[in-house]
DNA sequence: GTCTATAGTCGGATAGAC
DNA sequence: GTCTATCCGACTATAGAC
């Protein structure tokens, strides 16, 4: 790599640098993760780490913070859409399940389209696997607003109130039908062979998906129904 | 901690290294987790390790063919009942049916109901996450084997040939609905609060899970037939 | 703001006494 | 088989020249 002492390069250490904590922290973890590799990964001094960020820990929030932005961004279309039927309490049951199939939709494009989020649920993963400071950024910026919508949206669907445990759980297990593709990507790939799913792949999940929470909301039946009442045990919609 | 040379540590080395190799390593990761920790963990000489294993990714091999072993040993009355039922030509949906609702309480309660299962998946995670050397003793040995089993029980409630493509995802898509409640269990015991779900909790789940595949079997609609002649693509069944 | 050089610490593995 | 002592490389962070 060139020297990097050019124009271009005078504002751009920071963003170099959050673009390889990005793919290095997604794929060893903070910990395992040496500052050396960073620099070198980003074609930058090793000093730029602890006089731009604070050290490693501080590149790391970094990158949390403006990946969580921009992953809020690309799903937050269908998270509205969702909550604009539910807001709506004469939407029927055509609009909300119109508005799920968005949102399933912009889900699975969204976790398996593009390849930077490949880096992002490594981190959620690493995160989920040991939680470290940083948890609560990605679990009260993200995953709780996305499990917050789909509850409500169940709520409606299914009749169940807000803060039922089961409904909660429900929203859960219906979003882990679309999560373990991320989750089990490496099984999947090593298989299908390549970098990432085809076109085709993703358009045969994504109906499926669909069509499974279709069938789910259709043949609902109450599965414990004595933990009715117990509220706040998850998380808060949004 | 005591000195071990006393008789019950003589042989007693290698599993207390291997205890701790697994609670450590799910935790941190191979790369992030130090000789000398696991020596401290294990109450062990940090030369030890060497001298056992031959080093730390020596012992890391060593514990995941020791804990595929024994976590395949749980879930294996599940996965018999299923293969059991597919394997009888004239077994009825009504059997096929139990074999699943046994599957599912089998694998909720080994997922999510012992203690050392958190480390299991999160080793399992590492691995999915940046793929060792080791990753085909978790795949080939554990994961291909348990989805190729819900792939026949599948394929036999829902008509499909054991080689469709969508078969296969939607054998995915259907575990995904347990596997979450792993892979995002840090999350929920944050607001649960304590070290475990409770019973009631993995009852509920356990339920409501089955209820959903009940419903998906139930509900069921080709999603991508254009699909349904690929074959080969996701690794076999066990 | 970016570099080199270096301090101070910790990493895994080994040699050799017992 | 288990221990202590030690080598040597890699680590993060900083000081100071430019």
């Amino acid at each position: 790599m060139k020297k990097q002492t050019t124009k271009n390069a005078e504002k751009e250490t920071r963003q170099r640098l959050m673009d390889a904590g990005l793919r290095l922290f997604g794929l060893h973890g903070v910990g395992a993760t040496s500052t050396r590799a960073l620099a070198l990964e980003a074609g930058v001094n090793l000093s730029a780490i602890p006089y731009h960020f604070g050290g490693k820990e501080g590149l790391y929030r970094a990158v949390l913070e403006h990946t969580i932005g921009v992953k809020l961004a690309e799903v937050g279309p269908g998270l509205d859409r969702v909550l604009a039927a539910c807001a709506n309490p004469s939407a029927g049951r055509g609009e909300l399940l119109a508005a799920m199939r968005t949102l399933v939709r912009t889900m699975v494009t969204v976790m398996l389209g593009s390849p930077e989020s490949r880096s992002f649920s490594q981190i959620m993963m690493q995160e989920q696997i040991a939680p470290t400071g940083a948890f609560n950024i990605f679990h009260d910026g993200f995953f709780a607003k996305v499990h917050g919508v789909w509850t409500q949206l169940l709520g409606r669907l299914l009749g169940l109130p807000p803060e039922s445990l089961e409904l909660r759980l429900r929203a859960l297990a219906v979003m882990g039908q679309m999560v373990i593709f991320r989750v089990g990507m490496s099984g999947i790939l090593r298989v299908v062979g390549g970098e990432k799913l085809s076109d085709a792949h993703l358009e045969c999940i994504t109906r499926l998906c669909i069509q499974q929470v279709e069938a789910i909301v259709a043949g609902y039946e109450p599965a414990c129904p004595e933990l009715g009442a117990m509220s706040g045990l998850l998380e808060g919609a949004q």
